[in-house]
DNA sequence: AATTTCGGTTACGAAAAGATAACTACTTTA
DNA sequence: TAAAGTAGTTATCTTTTCGTAACCGAAATT
């Protein structure tokens, strides 16, 4: 019912794709972990439950932004990733995360990011598989 | 309980914000029309209820995204218009626009946007944003 | 031999979100 | 006099979503 209103619009698609609970903050962990699998990202994810990661993951992974390895392996490995769309969207992710922790330091009218968990743990991010920097930084 | 998981991140509070299913759309129409009307709005974003419209503005409001500027004149007139932190978001919501576009010419692999509603209607868009005469009645 | 691990899926009940409609106050219009 | 319009609010009902728990197969571990 919520998708046939206006779904013509392809950013409305997009944000209705990110609009999910936990999507942002998976794509969040993917982009500052690297490849992850599954049980790991579930316990990346603190309250989230597997049926709602499963979810999340394969409209993810329907939405091209990131893909799924499956390792049949006896335990079975499934490791998730960026895709090549998911990574466009570090640029995105990054500026927003920039406008949402200035807009912090305003409301504190002081100390922007002293002792702040920053969510983003480090510059240099595991370079697991994608040495490819943040090539489409656009805005 | 989704907000107290990982409310400390910046990113993910804006995010979070920006999540609810008409909040974008709304937000994308006050940057496409310039400052609106309830009534307007309401007929501007297809299938929502008063309910939900009123309870996104308060919501957009309250996180100082849009203005709301009520006269108080016997027919009243509520404009919304988005605040100066609701135009810092239009940077990043013409780069998630023009991604989505890109994507689905991609998938498309031929014609971007022939004859496409773009939903952003013209670059130009109406100057209505001079501070001067929105007083921001504040709740 | 029984349990654990891995990556899920399924069923079921609870909770949250949303739709719908009625109602507010006041003026203008028919 | 009655209806419409403006910007909502409130209540109730329905829909959707979510969490919890159980379960899957097979190999490795205890």
């Amino acid at each position: 019912m919520r998708e046939a209103h206006h779904a013509e619009c392809p950013m409305d698609s997009l944000l209705r794709l990110l609009m999910g609970p936990w999507t942002s903050y998976i794509i969040w962990v993917l982009r500052n972990e690297g490849p992850t699998r599954f049980g790991e990202l579930k316990r990346k994810v603190p309250g989230i439950s597997a049926k709602v990661l499963t979810e999340r993951l394969r409209m993810l992974e329907g939405a091209g932004l990131i893909t799924r390895h499956h390792e049949p392996t006896i335990p079975p490995q499934v490791t998730y990733a960026l895709a090549p769309r998911g990574e466009e969207l570090r640029g995105i992710l990054d500026t927003l995360n920039s406008v949402a922790l200035r807009w912090r330091a305003e409301d504190q009218t002081q100390q922007a990011q002293s002792g702040e968990p920053t969510c983003v743990p480090a510059p240099a991010d595991k370079p697991a598989t994608s040495p490819a920097d943040s090539k489409t930084v656009s805005a």
